[in-house]
Formats: structure tokens, C-alpha cells, sequence
DNA sequence: CTCCCTATCCTGTACTGTCCAGTCCCGCAA
DNA sequence: TTGCGGGACTGGACAGTACAGGATAGGGAG
């Protein structure tokens, strides 16, 4: 195996060529394929192995050499002297849409990541086209690529498109990578998650208050499936799961109306503020008491649900988008699942 | 096959030639010809097979530059950069911090604006060089920049920046920019702006509850002026213009403790959810009533401040974003203050 | 020692974008 | 009429990229 084997360069036209040798060097020392005192290859050598002129590698190597990256030893070679990097950390963070909780995650992230750094934040609506429009417009120009992969899921752009957003994501270096929220099952490689287990969460959620649930006659889930932005479906695999080997009967149903019916011993789950509103408003008006009459338990925690009394189920935000900032300080490539848990209160 | 042979544009005496150009470049994005990262022929190759001088061919490369159609590096050449939205309204969205209001305002101005437009959020944490930079950056990329306007005031900064800030604002054609939330007094021009008006707005909604508020017998704000990111302090003028005006005993202070003295007859104003919930908490630990020993009157309107039957006054943040996006959409420069009011319930 | 590799420094060439000082021409307003 | 400004063109200076060479000096293995 040859020495220049191990130096990866991305061809990109618009970078100049001897920056492109800059940055692969600096990434191979980045990602630990190059360390302290290591030789990299001759100026001839790279030259003859990417086609390329030697003068495009002495200037890149001059800049190394300028920046104290490298050492240069006449007649012998080139070898690595520094492996520690230091600038400011750019990141793009990338959300589908933008929710109370997505920006509690973006603001704990920030603040983890501390003053050494910038975040810019995109919003892609969850449509694919501007998802790939923003990335391979940003490939090269952040330190981390932070994304909360969920996109509208027509039958058929799942399978079309889907490949195509997975096919950019390769683009990105795995180490500069952190998928958040959603884990993507076809991605291979060895980045960076921070994921919600959405069908095992609610799952293990819902069996931790088993007994409680027990004594309701039905379980409703408000599910929206018509939102533009729609929530994962393995959300109501897990409450399905739940329900069948529970034996408990349950009902789907997209939204909580005014008139939607209602009796004793129904359990509601809304995934939805609004939903939540109305159910706790019909629930007021029809003279009923929550946790006795009507149970509910909402999905994802506030403050004010707690002052409510109203019994969720939830990821914790704030750690989500600490735990992506300190696998970026920690530079490690770990797959952490986001703990979730049910919090009891009176409307159960 | 050269690479000019690729692009095509139409010969028309009636329209400036580099306008000629631009317009064929734009055309063969949108046909699909020149696709993101291609490489547009340089400046001398166009000139010298359409027969036009390079100055020509190099103004209209400046132009689709500023548009960020197409980035240029020295001694290589141009290329696209951006082939999906150039056909879209973009636009810019400046907001000093993400708080779940200002995340309605964007929502609904998104919503409010459409499908045909692109809308890019940017947050600088009330960072005036932040500020500089991102609007200097962008500042001939967008269609439209919708700011609000909110810094850090430190006696010092407030006399400096705030120069240099309306500065770069003057840069902004008025057509293009809508100020919002904050009006800037200072800065001159016949711009678009959807305001609140602090101090004039919380005196107002107060003095329609002064009936009820009377009844009090001390009224204290909890006004978060050690926050990093402050709130206007024309809030605070317009509470003690209200309370001197009124001979209303008052009192402002910082933060709601677990432990912060409270007496039957106490009416608070909260700004921040989390004082709202310590004060709730502890009304209820106490035994308290709200709404009769305990007054709570909360800044800014949600559908669970309703539920729990909080008092609010609050400025209506959907409209706020509409109203923006209908500035947009109807090319009007008006100023409109933003509808704001008290809205009562069991709490006060 | 020789031979082959190494870095270093040099001159040239042919592109590229960037910037500036001029010069016309033409339409429009004072 | 005069003056102004924008469009188009001319020509050049300058700097950056990438290539192709060559000349020199040092290191290491035979």
C-alpha cells in the first residue's frame, strides 16, 4: 500500500486545487488517519498520484508549512507536527420544521456549545428539494452539519427521494456529522446520533403506567396524519404495539373537534397543542373531570403542562441538543438514544 | 464542443445587453442546462464568442454575483450556486433570539407568504456584530429583510453600535426591508414596519383592567432585566407611567423565587413563562387563590396560558406575521402597529 | 563513490477574476 | 441648447490558479 493511499482529497471545481490538498490533510488529521510526526507523501508522489502539477502541491504544502501543520526535512520529506486545529466551529443546524421544541433543542445546543462557535439554523419544511438544495449548497462550508432528517411521506417520493437525501448525506464526512431526532435505519457509517426511538419510546413509556392506563375503557390517539408536517408514523406503531398485547381497546382518529365524542373512561392521547386545547376545553365544558372521567396524556413536555396537570409522555429536549453539542466538543461519533419517559401527573 | 455552445441567449436591441446575459444565464438554469456547480464559461470566452466587450459579460456576472445565482474564484472561473429559488421570493428573516413567539411570527409569515417565496431564519442573539455581519453578508442576496431589531444596551454599545447598525440598514433599499417588533425611531426612510408599541401598548391593556387591577393592592413586575436577552425597557416605563398615573403602589423585581414574599392582595406582571411558573406554584403551595388573594397578569398570549386560565396582555404574534407577509405581497410601505391587548381571565 | 529519491527555488506560460481610466453614444431633463 | 447618466466598448494593470519545466542541494542505500 502506498503512503498516498491514505490522503483523501474531494474534487469540488470551485476550490482551488492546492486548497483541496490543504483541507484533505488537515482532515485526515482531524479524523486520526494521520497523526503526530507521520510522514505524508512527497511532493512527486501526490503529484503523480492525483495528476497534478507539483507546483499545486508545494503551494499547498507551503500553506501547511506556514500555518506550522507540517515540517518540511531537505531531502527527506514532509512530516505532520501539529494535530490539535483551532478555529471557530461553524455549524449548520438543520430542522424539518420549527417547533417550541425544536427551538428548545437549537437554544440548549448553542448554549452547550459555548462562545467558540456559530450555528446557523435552516428550516426546510420538510420538503426534500429545499432539504438537498440547502446541503449541497453549504457542503463544504461548515464544521458540523447538525440534521433532523424528517420529510413528507407520499408513497412514492419515500422510495424516490429518499435515496437522493441519503446520497447527499454521504457526501458529508461522517465525522462532521450528527443526525438528530430522527435516526435514519439506511444510512450506513459510523457517525454521530442523537436519536428518539419513536415506536420503542412511546412503547416503554406507555407500559410504565400500565396500571393506570388499565382502568380506562379506550384509548384515543389524535394522530395527525394530515399535517404538512407529519409526525413519525412509528409513533403509532408503538402505540398499536401497546395496545394489542395489552389487550386494550384503542381508536385513531386525526384531530380533536368540538363536537368529537367523548364518554367515561376515555384516555386520550394528542400529540398536538391543539388537540390538547380543545380535549381539556370539551372536556371543562362538559362539566367532566380530568384523571377521573377523561384521562389524557399529551406528547412532548412544557412547563405549563406541568402546571396543568397534564400527564405526558416526552423526549428531553434541552439534553438533546446538549448531548449533539458535547459529541461535537468530545468529537465523538457515538449513537446516544435521547431519553424519554412518562411523567405522571393528574390527568392520568 | 466548447463550453459556450452550451449557453444561449436571445438577441433583443430594446434590452441592455448584460441584461441579455443574465436572462440567458437564469433561462438555462431553469431549462436545466447549467445545473448547481457548473462551471459558466469565463469572462473572456463569452465576451469573445458573442462579440461583446468583457466589460459587458462582467457586469452581468457582478449582477448574478449579488443575486448569489453564481459565486466566482479568482483565477478559476463562475459557478452556480443556486438553480431552485432564483425564480422564488427570498427572504431574509432576522430575529434577535428564537423564543416560541417569535417562532408564531415566523410561522405564520411563512404560511401567510406562500409557496412561491423562500424564507431564510437567522438568529444573532441580540449580537450587534453578529448583526453586522450576517446583513452585510446577504445584504443584496434577498428579495426582502424582515428584522426585528433588538440588542444588547449597555450604556456604551447603545451610543456606538446602534450607528453602525442603522448604518448597514441605510444600505437596505426601503422597498426591501420590513422592520418589526421594534420600531427604530431612529432610523429615517419610508420603509415597511409592523410595530409594538411597549410602552404605549402595556399601558393601554392595563388601563382597561384598572377596574379590576384597583383592587390590588400592590402590583409588582417581574421584569428580567439581568437577561442576556433584555427586554425592551419601554415595558417598564409604560408600567410605571400606568401605576404613577393611577397612584397604584408598585414594585419591579428581577426574578420569582421559591421564596419571594408574597402578601393576599399582590397583582404580578410576569414577562418570562418560567416566573409565571414559580408563581403558580407557590400560590398553589400556599393554599392561595388566583385571582382572588394572588393577581397574575402574564405578557404574551398561549393557548395553555388559556387553559389555565392566566390573564394575559399580549400582542397577536400570528397577525404580526401576516400582517408582514401581506406588506410583502402587496409592495406597501406602511407602518402598522401591531393589535395588542389585555385579555381577562380567572386570574386577574 | 554513484544513483535515486527528497525539498527548494527559479523562470515561463496561459489561463482566470478584479479593478480602473478612459471613450464613445444616446436618451432625457433642466 | 447644455448637462447628466447609463449602456457599451477599449485597453490595460494586477493578482490568483495551474501547469511545465529546470537547477540546486541534501539524504540514504547500494
Amino acid at each position: 500500500m502506498k503512503v498516498t493511499d491514505h490522503i483523501q482529497i474531494r474534487d469540488d471545481s470551485r476550490i482551488p486545487k492546492y486548497q483541496q490538498i490543504v483541507d484533505g490533510i488537515i482532515e485526515n488529521i482531524a479524523s486520526g488517519k494521520l497523526k503526530i510526526d507521520d510522514k505524508i507523501p512527497s511532493i512527486n508522489a501526490l503529484s503523480e498520484h492525483f495528476l497534478l502539477s507539483r507546483d499545486t502541491v508545494e503551494k499547498a504544502y507551503n500553506i501547511l508549512k506556514d500555518r506550522k501543520v507540517i515540517t518540511s526535512v531537505k531531502g527527506k520529506g514532509f512530516y505532520i507536527t501539529r494535530t490539535k486545529l483551532i478555529s471557530k466551529v461553524n455549524v449548520l443546524f438543520l430542522v424539518n420544521k420549527l417547533s417550541s421544541y425544536k427551538m428548545r433543542i437549537y437554544n440548549s445546543f448553542v448554549a452547550r456549545l459555548g462562545g467558540n462557535s456559530h450555528t446557523d439554523l435552516h428550516v426546510y419544511h420538510c420538503d426534500e428539494s429545499l432539504f438537498l438544495n440547502l446541503l449541497t449548497k453549504n457542503l463544504l462550508a461548515y464544521d458540523y452539519y447538525v440534521i433532523m432528517p424528517h420529510f413528507k411521506t407520499t408513497a412514492l417520493q419515500h422510495i424516490s427521494s429518499t435515496d437522493e437525501v441519503l446520497r447527499v448525506l454521504r457526501k458529508i464526512p461522517e465525522s462532521k456529522l450528527i443526525i438528530m431526532d430522527n435516526d435514519l435505519q439506511k444510512l450506513p457509517g459510523n457517525y454521530a446520533e442523537v436519536y428518539q426511538d419513536f415506536k420503542g419510546d412511546i412503547y416503554t413509556a406507555l407500559t410504565q403506567g400500565l396500571e393506570k392506563i388499565k382502568n380506562y375503557r379506550r384509548i384515543i390517539m389524535a394522530y395527525p396524519a394530515q399535517s404538512v408536517y407529519p409526525y413519525p408514523r412509528r409513533i403509532l406503531h408503538g402505540f398499536r404495539q401497546f395496545c394489542v398485547e395489552n389487550s386494550l381497546p384503542f381508536e385513531v382518529i386525526d384531530e380533536i373537534y368540538d363536537d368529537t365524542v367523548m364518554h367515561d373512561g376515555d384516555l386520550f392521547i394528542t400529540i398536538e397543542e391543539s388537540d390538547l386545547v380543545s380535549l381539556v376545553k370539551q372536556v371543562r365544558d362538559k362539566g367532566m373531570v380530568l384523571g377521573e372521567d377523561i384521562g389524557i396524556i399529551s406528547y412532548n413536555d412544557t412547563p405549563l403542562k406541568d402546571l396543568l396537570g397534564i400527564t405526558v409522555i416526552s423526549t428531553d429536549f434541552d439534553q438533546m441538543g446538549r448531548t449533539a453539542a458535547e459529541l461535537i466538543l468530545d468529537k465523538r461519533t457515538a449513537s446516544v438514544k435521547n431519553p424519554f419517559r412518562l411523567i405522571e401527573r393528574e390527568s392520568l
